[in-house]
DNA sequence: GATGAATGAGAATTCATTCAT
DNA sequence: TATGAATGAATTCTCATTCAT
């Protein structure tokens, strides 16, 4: 009988060196040698488990965004704005190495990729994500916590893309823990103070 | 008698060349020749203005920062909310090809790069844009116009992440013009009822 | 109480397996695994059976000219020419895909190949061939049912020669049944008044 | 201005190159970098004059049979049988190395090769080949020089099809010159006697 | 200054063979 | 005996950069 292995457990180890090597030298830098050697195999192997670079890199980002979308799917609906605001706030509040990962993403965008497929992958997260704090806008709108004057689902896309912005800042320009915690801090007050009902008229 | 040759216009219009290339196919997938024949000229010629491929793309990505920070430094402070607010709107309202730009920018990003000059020199803009922003909230402030229970600094570099992550937004998933500007419209609002000073307390 | 295999049966089908892949895919483009999965088993385990790909191959084709030569061998010698030309004929006419394993012969040929075994070998069969028809062509002389003007040896060689043409154009460049049978019609009949004794003088 | 190349020649002399390493040591196991190295030029800068390997094997497949058709094309009908007999003497009378080229074109052959581009470019020169000895061959029956019992059309193909055979044995078995000749002369004996007209009747 | 042919290091990928199980 | 995961040398092809003209 040959050796047995774990092909999943395999292609998970893979995928983990993998991304480490991408977020230490970036995509293009990265050849498929380094990505062996960190993986502690032998270049062949590595096509054992996928068929190429790119369907390797499909799989990280497929991974990525599929514990993302999990963690969206679940979660009771908010009751309150404030309960609302501590879930963007934890959204937002992820590991400076996590957000490293995101430049990746961003090579690996656009049409030097063959495919677009990340494009539309991640699109599709993003309108998701939108589409999920669209439902708990409106829930909490119709409980009065948040001002109806807002249209939800626009709200909600715009939620999504300043919050990724704010992510993405951090991964990318190595803002500091302290410096990154006081500027969630804003945020989310101002998301609190922007999205509340307000007695007196606004434009 | 030597040829005569404007070097700064030359080196001007092979940028807007190799703009259009990277653009069009992504970095990565550029290649010199492209570039060069999207200029009209040799590929060695291209060797006498720039030193390599990456300093043209140095080249590029200064003269885009260098035009934004342009647009930074003018202007007079805003003396009410709602200017500033108008401001900010402009500032994100930008044609879609525009914003497709950026994504050759992260293509560029992270150690791919020999140097880091790159996120260097965007992290200095963005902290740049920071300052700006909260000259014109502490301004603002003091006028009463915005709520002074926000810290300043982080609060506008907030901003400045939460406008950059609308923006990239549509530049990378091709959200439409009409469904952009609702976005927008949402942000500017909630960016105003977030700002505003509120007579009752807030956490 | 250790697995009990026929070996020699083995390697048969292991062999059997191999031609068709090779017919099929060419033997550059096939791999062990294609075998391997052609024969119903483990890459490993043709490699228990024959030390390498290319032994596997030379096994092949000494196991084609092994029954080449054994149609060669026996058979009672033609006592009229047109015996001898009924014997040619069936020699030719042979189906379509037994002809196209001659390709795979081919690609087989040459320096490709770390040993030149296998053009000896082939080599080597035709010159058995051409003895072979040496042999009948001088009985048939000494009967004197064709002309004493040939060279048998040289005549019986090149007629083996002639005849691998016919057939090995049939394999390689998919002449249909009918035409080839014209041809082989007219093959025969030319080699018919060729050989035959004739009362006038020729050059 | 940059170095000026004769383009035409250049690739000209990379397919020479080529084709000595391929006789060489077979086309599989000539590299591109044996070939670069054969011609005297980095490997990079075949590329320049050819997309692939495939395609430069193409062009040396093409280049071959242009001139060999060239060689058809060309030439006034024969007036008698044996003037016919001298060109086929002729055709086959090719120096051994010319012969020994043959043996690429088979390991080229079949479906090894992405495209059977080469297989349809040689089917049609045999059949063009066919075509032209028919016409030969009617333009003798005509004249009486031809028995008229025979097929044109499928004696002629035919005959390309033993021509070949006994060109291809020598470039692949090393039959020496001597031998050959001989080989030849009674095949073109038999020629003679196989297609000149009988008086008495045959089957 | 301008050219584009030449370069060669380096990339992704394949596959015959080995060997622990 | 049988397996198939692991290997790594070798292959084709790309492309930033150089330099003779």
């Amino acid at each position: 009988m040959p050796k047995v292995v774990d092909k999943a457990r395999m292609r998970d180890e893979i995928l983990e060196a993998a991304m480490g090597v991408f977020v230490e030298k970036g995509y293009h830098a990265s050849s498929v040698s380094d990505v062996a050697r960190a993986a502690g195999l032998a270049k062949g192997t590595l096509y054992i488990y996928f068929d190429s670079k790119e369907a390797m890199t499909t799989a990280i980002v497929d991974r990525h965004f599929a514990t993302l979308e999990g963690q969206i799917a679940g979660g009771e609906p908010c009751e309150t704005l404030d309960a609302f605001l501590d879930e963007l706030y934890a959204t937002m509040d992820i590991p400076a190495e996590e957000a490293s990962f995101h430049r990746v993403f961003f090579e690996v965008f656009g049409p030097s990729f063959a495919s677009d497929a990340f494009t539309c992958h991640v699109a599709r997260f993003f309108d998701r994500l939108g589409a999920h704090y669209a439902d708990r806008i409106s829930y909490l709108q119709q409980r009065g916590e948040i001002s109806d004057q807002l249209h939800a689902p626009s709200m909600a896309r715009a939620l999504a893309s300043m919050m990724d912005g704010v992510v993405l800042h951090m991964g990318l320009f190595d803002i500091n823990r302290r410096r990154y915690r006081r500027m969630l801090r804003e945020t989310i007050m101002m998301f609190g103070a922007g999205l509340r009902p307000i007695p007196d008229k606004r434009v």
